[in-house]
DNA sequence: CCTCAACTACCAGAATCCGCACGTTTCCAC
DNA sequence: GTGGAAACGTGCGGATTCTGGTAGTTGAGG
C-alpha cells in the first residue's frame, strides 16, 4: 500500500512513517503543503495522511485538489482540534476519514488500512449537470447560481439521478432508493415527485423521460469542486 | 440514500432513524440481529448502521456476512466501548467506518454520507458494431454519433442481438428474452419490431436475416468504453 | 392548531404494442 | 427453371400501457 504523510512537524511525520513502514506500507513524507501537493499529483497514492493545520498551502486545499483529480486516493485528515464541527467540515470537503490529535497509533493503522481496502473511487462532494449544482452535504441545489428549495423526496430523487451519471433509473429503483421499506409498490408518488421536481428546476428540462424504462438526467453529469 | 439501522435499544434506533430521515435518507430499522441480517440480505442498502453489542446474532457476524456477500453496501459500526482495540477489531472485520457511543449526531450524518457516496456501481461496457453504438445503462443508441430513439422492445431486441456477438438468434429466443412469459408464442410482433428497428437504424443494414434460423448483426461486435 | 410535505385518485393525451391482411423473398422438389 | 409453399417484410388501425398533470386528503412536525 502506497502512503503519503503530509505533516509539518518533522518528528511526528517521521514517527508516523516509521510506524506505518513497520506495518508493511510504502510511505513517503512531505513536511509542507507545497511539496505534499506536488507529490500527490505525481504519484498515485492509496492513502494520503493530511495534517489540516499546515503552513503555506492548507490541508483543506490539498484535500480538494486530490478529490477533484478524480484519483482513487483516499484522504485521512489529521487535526489538532477535535471538535465536532471541524470533523463535519473535514468530511464535507471530501476527506474520507478524520482523526483528532492526539491519537493512538493502532487506531491510525486500522483507519489507514480500512481506507486502503476501498476499491471504488471517492465521489467528490458536488454533483453538477449543465448549469445545475447539487451539494449532498449541505443539501443545497442551485441553478445558474440561484438556489432552489427542494423537499426531502425531491432532493433524494435528484441526487439518485445525478449519482447515476446519466444512466436510466426506473421508478421502481427510485422508490427503492429514496423511499423506505413501507413504500407501496403500486404508488404513483414517484411520478408526482418527478413532476414537482421538474417544475421547480424550470426550463430547459433537466430530467428526461425514457418511456417504458424510467428517468435520466439529460446533460452530462460532472463532478466539480 | 437507503439506510438500515440495526440497534436493539428501540428508543435510540428510532431517534437515529428520525434524524437520518430528516436528512432525506430512506431509513429502515431492525431491533435485533436476526431481522437485521434478513433485511440486509433482501434489500440493497447503501449503508448499514450496525450496533456491535446485539443480543442474539452479533454485529460482527452480520458485518462479516455483508462484506462476504460482495454487495456494495458499506458498514458503519456503532459501539458503546470506545477503546482502541475495539476499534481496530471492528475495522479489521471489514467495517468501513467506526463510531463510538455516545456520538454527536452531525458527525454520524457526515460519516454516513461519506460512506454512501462510495457505493457507486460499476458501469457496464458499451456495445458496438460498425458505426453503431449501444449503451445499456444510459439506454442510448447512436449511429455515426447521431442518437437514435428506440422504444423499449426495439432496444431490447438490439441489445440481445449485440450481446449475442454476431451469432444467430431465433425469433423464439428473442420473444423469450425481450418479452415476458405471457407472450403469445404465435405472435408476429418480433418480426414487426425487427422491421421498425431496421427502419430506424437506417442504411446500410445492421441486422441480417438468416432464413429459417433467425437474425444476427452483420458487422463484428466489439466492446468499447 | 396550522402548515406543508407526501400521498392517492383520477383524467387526458401520447407513446407503444400487436393482430391482421397482404405483398415479397427464399427455398426446394420436380 | 418453375411452381408452390413456407418464411419473411410491411402498412394500418385499434387496444393497451405509460406518462403528465390537477385536485384533494392525510399526517407528521412545529
Amino acid at each position: 500500500m502506497r502512503i503519503l504523510v503530509v505533516e509539518d512537524e518533522e518528528a511526528l511525520a517521521e514517527a508516523i512513517a516509521r510506524g506505518l513502514r513497520r506495518e508493511g506500507m510504502a510511505v513517503d513524507v512531505a513536511t509542507d503543503g507545497t511539496t505534499g501537493s506536488e507529490k500527490a499529483s505525481v504519484t498515485r497514492y492509496d492513502v494520503v495522511l493530511l495534517d489540516r493545520d499546515l503552513p503555506g498551502v492548507s490541508g483543506d486545499d490539498i484535500c480538494r485538489d486530490i478529490v477533484n483529480s478524480g484519483a482513487l486516493t483516499r484522504v485521512l485528515m489529521l487535526t489538532a482540534s477535535g471538535s465536532v464541527t471541524d470533523r463535519v467540515d473535514g468530511l464535507s470537503l471530501g476527506a474520507d476519514d478524520y482523526l483528532a490529535k492526539p491519537f493512538a497509533f493502532p487506531e491510525l493503522v486500522a483507519r489507514v488500512r480500512a481506507l486502503g481496502r476501498r476499491a471504488t473511487p471517492a465521489t467528490p462532494p458536488l454533483l453538477a449537470a449543465g448549469d445545475l449544482r447539487l451539494d449532498p452535504a449541505k443539501r443545497v441545489v442551485t441553478r445558474k447560481g440561484e438556489p432552489i428549495e427542494l423537499t426531502r423526496k425531491e432532493f433524494g430523487v435528484l441526487e439518485v439521478l445525478l449519482c447515476a451519471g446519466g444512466s436510466v433509473v426506473s421508478s421502481e429503483e427510485l422508490l427503492e432508493r429514496v423511499w423506505d421499506e413501507n413504500a407501496d409498490p403500486f404508488t404513483t408518488t414517484v411520478r408526482v415527485t418527478v413532476m414537482t421536481l421538474r417544475k421547480k428546476l424550470g426550463e430547459p428540462g433537466v430530467i428526461d423521460t425514457v418511456v417504458g424504462s424510467g428517468y435520466r438526467v439529460a446533460e452530462p453529469v460532472r463532478q466539480v469542486e
